[in-house]
DNA sequence: CATTGACCTATGTGTTGCACCTAGGTTTAT
DNA sequence: ATAAACCTAGGTGCAACACATAGGTCAATG
């Protein structure tokens, strides 16, 4: 099975399958007559093994190393538990971000729906530099003592 | 004022400073004497604008753009609006990923958890061959029509 | 049989926003 | 004079590919 036949029976791009094996996780053999790389049914196994990894948040080089251990003779399954614990933090860090700056993206669109346009004696975008972020606006907030 | 005051300022690294000067965002005078970058408090504005910028989810290609367009005498505005329209979606679409995988490394997690180690006839890795997301998992989704 | 189209190869570059390194020059204080 | 702490330009590294280059292969066609 060449590469492109391989990539679309898993529903990948040829170039993902040929980045996967030239770092290693695939190993194809070359045809003499041709030069070609034959996948055959193993490279499919791990081709999916990788893509159930990819889609449980494991990075490439985890896989690497996951392999790795299974290749020499190691269970790889607590490195797996070890290295997914990490990457939970990792998504929950990234997911906390991603819904802060949706809001901060949804306030600002929300403030500049009632404020025109106009470069009123700013620098660069009135719109920009006159958002108040009323989430991270400490004059904002309960915590506010001032009064 | 030199790269690390207005970096130490700013609350940036000075390798930050230096590659918004690299890309054109900043326009520092260089130092006949030492050959040291000047800041001014020009700069200073314009980085507190990018900062601004960023914190709203624009690309430093995004905010070279926006001043573009205001240095060139037009009112950025509706470029930023148009901007923030797409960086939104964009984030909005991240945010719903990155929500996905949280879920799926919960319930890999969860599985994991009453399940045990071991190479039970499996490739590479027991545990994510055999997990089976309780979310994506079309034989358990309501629509199923095949009983 | 030459050509076309669709495949294949290896290798290199582009993406994003910096962080880090190299190899050196400057300034200031000791 | 030498160390510490700053500065410079330019290059590399990161993640996971997508895309481009320049070329070789293969099957079918006119």
């Amino acid at each position: 099975m060449y590469v492109k036949q391989l990539a679309k029976l898993m529903g990948v791009t040829a170039d993902t399958v040929r980045h996967y094996t030239r770092i290693g996780l695939l190993h194809p053999i070359r045809s003499e007559e041709n030069g070609y790389q034959e996948y055959t049914k193993q490279d499919q196994q791990r081709l999916k093994f990788i893509i159930s990894s990819r889609q449980l948040g494991f990075s490439l080089k985890d896989i690497q190393h996951i392999i790795g251990e299974s290749e020499q003779g190691n269970c790889p399954c607590p490195l797996t538990r070890k290295l997914i614990t990490k990457r939970l933090e990792e998504t929950e860090a990234l997911f906390q971000e991603t819904l802060k700056l949706r809001n901060r993206m949804h306030a600002a669109l929300a403030q500049w729906d009632t404020s025109a346009d106009g470069a009123n004696a700013s620098d660069v975008c009135s719109l920009i530099e006159s958002f108040v972020d009323p989430i991270n606006d400490s004059a904002n907030k309960e915590q506010r003592n001032d009064d």
